[in-house]
DNA sequence: TCGAAGTGTCGAAGCGCTTAAACAGATGTC
DNA sequence: GACATCTGTTTAAGCGCTTCGACACTTCGA
C-alpha cells in the first residue's frame, strides 16, 4: 500500500506538503507541486479514504435512501439513483446505499458514525419520522419530494400541480369537455403520497377553471384493473372523450382496450400521459406526455447538499432551499381535436 | 460527538474494554458487559466509521458497480442493488454505489483508497477490463454474470442456457413444432452480452434435439420494432405457433399485434415470457414465464464476498466460486396445445 | 538599512479506533 | 507455599491523514 509518505520521499517533500498539493489549501511553488503530482503518478497513490475521514472530518460520502417499495415506477428511481452517484462524483463525493426499511435508524446510524456527510431521502412522505432525527443530529439533507415542515433541509420535487394543470389545458384547448383521469392504486392515495395529491389537485383545480367535467379512478396498474377501471368510466360518462393516466402500469392496457373497444387514438379519445418521455415513445402511437426530468431531481439535491457542506464549512448557517422543476408537456401522436 | 473515551468513562472502564465488549474478540466479564452495553445505550454511542476503517484496515463496505446501460431491464437491476444491500446490512456492511462509467478506473480507485473492502460487478463482459485490474489489486470481488476467465474471483449468474431449454422443452411437450425466438436488439448480440447469447444457445440446443424449427430474431422493444419483427416471422414462417420472448418491452406490444392480428392466445399462439413473475402477472392473458430471482443473485454475491474475505482474514486463499442459478418455468395463461 | 509582510515548506499533534503486550488477581498443581 | 495457568482488564503504540503553528527566506516600504 502506498501512503502520502512513500509520496512525500519520493519527491523529497514532507508529507504535509504532498497533503497541500493535493487539497491546494496552501501556496505550494508550481516546481513542487509538479514533482509531486508525478510522484503521485508514479507510485499510484490514493489517499486512504479512512485515514481522510479520520483527519479531516469529513468523509466525502453523502447517502442515499432508496424506498423499497415499488408502486413508483422502478426506473425513475434508477435514473433518480444514477443521477444522485453521477453529480456528486463531479463533486469528489461517493454514494452510499440504503434502503428506507432501515427507517429512522438507518440516518442516525450513517450520521452518527461519520460515515456520510450527507443524506439525501427519496420518497418522502409528508410527516416523515426521519425528518426530525436528520434535524436532531444536525446532518445535511436534501428530500427528493416535499415534507410538510422542511426546517433545516433542503428539498427537491417535480411540479406535480403543475404537470397536471398542463394536461387539463392541453386536452382543453383541444376542445375535450369529459375527461377521465387514471391514477394510481387506492393505496398510494391513502398514504397521502405527494406526488399523487398533487398533481390530482393541479388537474383538478385547472380543470375547474376551464369548464371540464372530470372523473378521477384509482387502478392498480395490470391489465384487469384497468379493465374494470376504464368500464365504469365508460359506464358512469359515455361522452368521456380525454384521459389523462398517471400510472405507468396503465398505459399499455388502456391503449388495448380502446382500439379493441372500438375507439381510435387519437381521433375517438386523446390520451395524456404523466410518464417519462422514453416510456412515451415506445408505445403506439407514440404518447403526448407531461414529463419532468428524473435526472435534474438527482442532480439538484446533490447540490443543494453541496451547498449545505460548504456553508457550513465556512461556519454559516446553510440556507433551506425549497425547489420546484417544472413540467414539459411534449406533444405526440395520442392527442388530437375533440370529436364532435 | 459520542466517543469511544466517553463510553469508557460513563462505564468506568478502558476504552479497550469497550472495544473488546463491542467486537467480542476477548472475554469480557458479564458484569462488565452488561455495564459497557448500558453505557452505549445511554449515551448513544456509534463508533466513527473512519477510525475505525483506519485501525482495523477494513471499512465494513462493499462497493456495487452498477451498468449505466439501460438496454436490461432496469426494475432488474433495481432488485438486485437492493438485495445486495440488504444481504450487507445483514453482515454489517454498507453498500457504496459506483457507476460503470468510471470503468477500471473507478475499481482502482475504490480499491486502493480502501473505501471497500470488496467489490460487487453487474453486468460483465466476457473480457472485461475491471477484471484484471481487480486481480492486481487483491480485491475481494464477486461477479453477477460469467467471465471468460474468473480467476481470483467468484461469479453467480441465471443458467440462462437452462432457462432456454426450458422455454423449448414447454413449448415441444405442447406440440408445438415451428417456434419463433424474439429477442434483444441487435446491439445487445454484438456486444455479446452472456445473458442473450447462453439463453438463445440453450435454446437452441435444445430446440434442436426436440426437432423444432425456429427462427431467431432481434428486436428493439419498441411498438414499431415489435410489429417488423412479427410481420417478418410470419412471412417467413405462416406456420409459427409458438413464441419464445425475450425482451420485455416486446411482450406488451406482440400480445397487442397477435390479437389485432385475429390470433387468439393461447389458443392460436403460445406465448413464453423469460421475464420476472411480477411482470408476467400484469398482461392479458397471464404470461408462461421462466424466471430467476433477482433477489438471490444479489444474496449469493454479497455471501461470496464475504466468505472470501473471512478466508481472507484467516489467513488462508478464498475459494473460486462459480454458482448457476436454476430458472423456474411457471405456467400461467400464455401457452397452450399447439393446434392442428 | 531595518522591520513588516508575504511566500513556501516542515514538524508535530491529534483525529477515534484496534490490538498486541503487559499486568493484576484468582485458581489450580505438585 | 512456590509456581504455573487462566481470566479479565489496562496500557500504549500505532493506523494514514489533515492542519496549526513555526520557521526560513524573499520582497517591500519607509
Amino acid at each position: 500500500m502506498v501512503t502520502i509518505a512513500d509520496v512525500a520521499r519520493h519527491a523529497g517533500v514532507s508529507s504535509s506538503t504532498v497533503s497541500y498539493v493535493l487539497s491546494g489549501k496552501r501556496a505550494i511553488s508550481e516546481e513542487t507541486r509538479r514533482r509531486v503530482r508525478s510522484s503521485v503518478q508514479a507510485l499510484g497513490y490514493h489517499p486512504n479514504a479512512g485515514a481522510r475521514a479520520l483527519a479531516a472530518k469529513r468523509s466525502h460520502i453523502i447517502a442515499l435512501m432508496v424506498p423499497l417499495r415499488t408502486d413508483v415506477y422502478v426506473p425513475v428511481m434508477m435514473e433518480i439513483a444514477i443521477s444522485v452517484t453521477t453529480a456528486a462524483r463531479q463533486h469528489g463525493f461517493d454514494v452510499l446505499l440504503i434502503t428506507s426499511d432501515e427507517g429512522p435508524g438507518g440516518v442516525r446510524r450513517i450520521a452518527a458514525s461519520g460515515l456520510a456527510d450527507g443524506v439525501v431521502l427519496m420518497d418522502v412522505e409528508l410527516d416523515d419520522e426521519r425528518i426530525p432525527v436528520l434535524r436532531a443530529q444536525g446532518t445535511q439533507a436534501a428530500l427528493i419530494g416535499l415534507a410538510d415542515d422542511a426546517r433545516g433541509l433542503s428539498c427537491v420535487d417535480h411540479d406535480f400541480a403543475a404537470a397536471g394543470a398542463l394536461c387539463a389545458d392541453h386536452l382543453a384547448d383541444l376542445g375535450h369537455r369529459e375527461i377521465a383521469f387514471i391514477g394510481y392504486g387506492s393505496g398510494v392515495y391513502h398514504r397521502h403520497a405527494g406526488y399523487a395529491e398533487r398533481t390530482l389537485a393541479g388537474f383538478r383545480d385547472r380543470a375547474g377553471q376551464r369548464g371540464l367535467r372530470f372523473l378521477h379512478r384509482t387502478c392498480e396498474g395490470t391489465y384487469e384493473s384497468t379493465a374494470g377501471t376504464l368500464a365504469r368510466v365508460l359506464a358512469d360518462r359515455p361522452g368521456t372523450t380525454g384521459f389523462v393516466v398517471q400510472n405507468e402500469g396503465a398505459i399499455g392496457p388502456l391503449l388495448s382496450l380502446l382500439r379493441s373497444g372500438g375507439r381510435t387514438v387519437p381521433e375517438d379519445a386523446s390520451v395524456v400521459a404523466l410518464c417519462q418521455d422514453q416510456l412515451a415513445e415506445q408505445f403506439a402511437p407514440r404518447l403526448t406526455a407531461v414529463t419532468g426530468s428524473a435526472q435534474d431531481l438527482g442532480r439538484v439535491a446533490v447540490d443543494q447538499i453541496m451547498r449545505r457542506l460548504a456553508a457550513v464549512h465556512d461556519g454559516g448557517r446553510p440556507a433551506d432551499e425549497r425547489v420546484l422543476l417544472t413540467p414539459v408537456l411534449t406533444v405526440r401522436d395520442s392527442t388530437g381535436p375533440a370529436p364532435h
